[in-house]
DNA sequence: TCCTGTATTGTTGTATACAAGTATACCCCT
DNA sequence: AGGGGTATACTTGTATACAACAATACAGGA
């Protein structure tokens, strides 16, 4: 096996099975045993083990005796993530208006273009990761490790609603042109204006992933 | 090695290595090696990667190809984690109060004998400990997991900080009066009651911690 | 003396071996 | 046929072995 250092099985692994937590390849309540997951993917169980105790951690799976049970994602635990976000995302915007380095800036700016890119191309798959490395960059670029560590994972459970979302509307368009007008907040350092529009984002995200939430229920 | 499931190797290392870096034992910028670590605690390195492997994902070291940097919590580090419980806790209590089953006011109710008799006592460490359970039997009571996997590990960093404001003044008092409102606020279902106490006394530990970091610095 | 190349030591990442416990299925006995 | 006990297979937890890579110290030559 090559050494990779950087992406190392164990993170691999991890991404893998929190994807398919997300989107219920594997469905709450069902019980992941090490050595299934082992033979599934190909590895020995110790980036398993690694990749499941940091799921734990992130209360996608609870450990027992006898294998990982799935939580997966409820419905309440979606409107309890955009609480957060309603929470503490305006804060983060404000202080990454402040103390956003320039490099920072331009990533951000090279990460839109690509949004425009997939935007008009509608592709709802490249969307939702660009989506992801956004908000990433705004987080870190806060300069807190405490909120990137609360608001990075938060955005990242909502991956699979955030692209439902994208692929059943036009929420491509607004999305795309609510992350424009938020980089020239950031970029023009309007802590006040950047959190404003975070606000909205937040809210406009929400109410369109519940739209798509109630549907499904139906 | 007996085999004590609950309380297994990797936990409790977990919380020793966390500990130890939360009171500065390994020092910012030191270099944890694995191989060290076992060695100083006398299990294999199996368990002290999955420790390592949390603590990173907490933001309280950061792995690198030749081992893992001790990032520890700094007085920002502090002031974010208050505002996160100013903008999260009083949405936790309120639900505690809605949900929180008799079970778990029992519970509380135990927990706070114990604050009594430590508190009398003036044992800090003690009440530390007895502290942490209080906000975790309320934060899990609020029913919400997204909440618990917030607030928990927030109000565990503080621990080292909310030792030390224990000590310096007569802290001790208010802290345990708090509580008990606290409790009869969830108790009897009261939920504006308890979101205000909860922020009454954020605040105050707030205040409290902040002057003793203060007088620190100088 | 300084620089360069090599060898040693140390690091992580991964796989595997082993111990201990548990649930389950099956067989035998009543 | 039904119930109980045993054996088996599967689970996690831990330790160790091995591979690949990195840094460093040291020795030798220019």
């Amino acid at each position: 096996m090559i050494d990779y250092r950087s992406v190392s099985l164990a993170n691999q692994v991890f991404s893998v099975i929190e994807k398919n937590i997300i989107n219920e390849v594997y469905a709450p309540g069902e019980i992941l045993s090490e050595s299934r997951l082992s033979k599934e993917l190909g590895v020995s169980r110790t980036p398993i083990r690694e990749a499941l105790g940091r799921l734990e951690a992130e209360k996608l799976i609870a450990s027992s005796a006898n294998g990982s049970v799935v939580l997966g994602i409820t419905t309440q635990d979606v409107e309890d993530m955009f609480m957060v976000k309603r929470a503490l995302e305006p804060e983060a915007f404000r202080r990454a208006a402040r103390s956003m380095s320039e490099g920072a800036l331009e990533k951000l700016k090279s990460n839109l273009e690509k949004q425009e890119f997939y935007a008009v191309k509608k592709d709802s798959e490249q969307l939702k990761n660009l989506d992801t490395e956004f908000h990433d960059l705004i987080y870190e670029g806060s300069g807190s490790m405490i909120l990137f560590s609360i608001l990075s994972p938060n955005h990242h459970k909502l991956l699979k609603f955030r692209k439902a979302s994208l692929e059943m509307s036009d929420r491509i368009e607004h999305s795309y042109s609510e992350h424009v007008a938020i980089y020239h907040a950031l970029a023009e350092r309007n802590e006040d204006l950047a959190a404003a529009l975070i606000t909205e984002h937040v809210n406009n995200a929400y109410e369109n992933i519940n739209e798509n939430i109630k549907r499904e229920e139906k």
